[in-house]
DNA sequence: AGTATTAATAGGCATGCGCTTACGATCTGC
DNA sequence: GCAGATCGTAAGCGCATGCCTATTAATACT
């Protein structure tokens, strides 16, 4: 006994040649969350209200509430970042004529460019991060993270609806 | 002058290729956490708790606010983590002969067993994820992951004290 | 017409967390 | 042997966030 082999359980247990993915993940996130900050308050935009431009002309956005859950924000939460953005004409919010309760969403002109010059920067900032990665295994890093991220087993609020 | 052109900035911007890095890993990191919390829980383990117990061991600590430090943990708030701990008889925690301020921290022998235990249900999960990446990209993804999980620049404490 | 539903919005509650202060015990340098 | 720094600990503040309720306007069901 007190042998080091390596079977104990359903698959290969023991001790783990790797830290957990989400021990790696989610303070790699924080960095880069860290790393996006500056560049953020540099345009005078918070982080949610970043992510609503993000997310606003890429699909096409009904109501809020959709654009809250696409986001996983809170309904009620983004409500002031809207009211900012519509403020500063990033965005503009018009009342859908077919449904009159639902504020259709788009992004100005000005919006689009606010935002193309925010990720621009942001995605300088990354690129210099990826370029410390061994060459071989950039490409698989980006790839693996992009199939990770568009698995829908990932997002709880589709996951749980099975019907 | 309304071309949809695509050069607009000082490298290659415009419309970029993918999404931001932090847009991918922080929504990963926090599904792969809620993966983890039903493992944590039937162990009766929180977050934190297990933080601490993957932490141990690994490196030799010595003072808790070095724990805490390494695990991104507020100093104060690990505190009532490691009574639990103790109290459960997971981690030991003796006042060093040495300098009786300190107190060393290890784990116990039902410590590193629950510890491989909860790791183990936890990889074994996040397994059945990565077996949906595509082959040739897994070992890429995971190398790249540890890669920049590795980087120092990326811990925010470390990065900052230059001299 | 009349009731139930849904969208947007406001407000409030509870939680978790980072940060700060305070304090006793202990160690170190002078 | 005293002053200042350090460790562990307790307590509290403030912010961001998730969640829950209520209200109002508009739509849908019957």
């Amino acid at each position: 006994m007190a042998e080091n082999a390596a079977d104990q359980g359903t698959s290969s247990a023991g001790r783990p040649t790797r830290p957990d993915l989400a021990a790696m993940l989610v303070p790699l996130g924080r960095a880069l969350t860290a790393m996006e900050q500056p560049v953020l308050d540099a345009h005078g935009l918070a982080m949610w209200a970043y992510s609503v431009l993000l997310h606003l002309d890429e699909t096409p956005i009904r109501t809020q509430a959709a654009l809250a859950e696409t986001i996983r924000a809170d309904k009620t939460r983004i409500i002031p970042v809207l009211d900012d953005l519509a403020a500063r004409g990033l965005i503009r919010r018009q009342p859908d004529p077919e449904d009159r309760r639902v504020r259709l969403l788009s992004l100005t002109p000005e919006g689009r460019r606010l935002r193309d010059a925010v990720q621009s920067d942001i995605q300088r900032g990354e690129e210099r991060l990826l370029a410390r990665l061994p060459a071989a295994d950039r490409g698989g890093f980006l790839r693996g993270l992009q199939a990770l991220h568009a698995l829908p087993e990932l997002s709880p609020r589709k996951a749980a609806d099975g019907r």
